[in-house]
DNA sequence: ATTTAATCAGATAAATTAATCTGATTAAAT
DNA sequence: ATTTAATCAGATTAATTTATCTGATTAAAT
């Protein structure tokens, strides 16, 4: 394995990334995320799912309904995503696993990873899906449907 | 979920750690690995059992047998355990899950990652276990036992 | 020789994560 | 009104990871 974010986290945050590139009062269905991102539809609609409980995501039922972001991109941070999906014990845990690590009771890389750790809250947190959109398209539009 | 390494690459780290701290000639059972460590002893006598068969533990058979290391620890890297179990793909695929991640077709996150990943990468290549060993004690014999 | 305590090997079980399926509800469009 | 296409909800299945069990082999100690 070696996984920062699992599946599902994964999914969520390019689905979230996409629905960041729409132009203002667009919506997307499952099924059409699902094609653009080459992911499972009944997959990244139970993500979205769960990401409509919890605000981040709003979705509206019937014919030509579809999702969208629950507040403007300019107001989003990765970091939210993951936290609702994944939970922040990245950021609370010992990357060798150990019980108990603090700086009391360091672990052998227990610095190291601090540091690292800060700088991959850094990613999370520092920029909005706002700053993130030219890359988003740029990115989502080169992803080539097996 | 949200992980650096699986639970049997955490363990395979600790216990080759553990291994780093015997003395000179000295070997440890499963059993006491388990115990010094806290975690399930099948499970650690599985990982050592195909660290083994890599070479990077060596192991004696019958009573009072048990693993060691296979090479001098001064000249066994993190990285290699982690090689051996997980793998490297981590150090490979995009964080974000987007497919042909690339400097020519980069996802938003990129750049940050791909700094953060090479401190990753340093941390499990510039120190020998020899190096970590005063630090493994430490935090070693700081485990409580449930 | 026998006992004991260890690794080793392979099968199995349990838990978690990933993915799919089915049916109900909703609402736009015809 | 009916059809169509979407979310929603919950159940189910599949795959993977984690953990345990059983028995065989090995070798030191008595």
């Amino acid at each position: 394995m070696t996984v920062i974010f699992s599946k599902k986290c994964e999914y969520g945050l390019q689905a979230v990334l996409y629905l960041s590139t729409l132009e203002a009062g667009a919506m997307a269905s499952a099924d059409e995320i699902s094609k653009k991102l080459d992911i499972p539809k009944e997959f990244v609609s139970k993500i979205l799912q769960s990401l409509t409980a919890k605000k981040l995501v709003k979705s509206k039922k019937g014919n030509s309904g579809g999702f969208y972001l629950g507040k403007a991109a300019a107001k989003i941070k990765l970091i939210e995503i993951v936290e609702a999906i994944d939970g922040l014990a990245l950021f609370n845990n010992c990357v060798l696993g150990f019980p108990d690590c603090s700086p009391g009771n360091p672990c052998p890389v227990h610095n190291k990873w601090g540091k690292l750790r800060n700088s991959a809250y850094n990613m999370l947190t520092s920029e909005t899906l706002e700053q993130f959109k030219k890359k988003s398209i740029a990115k989502i539009n080169k992803i080539i449907r097996k």
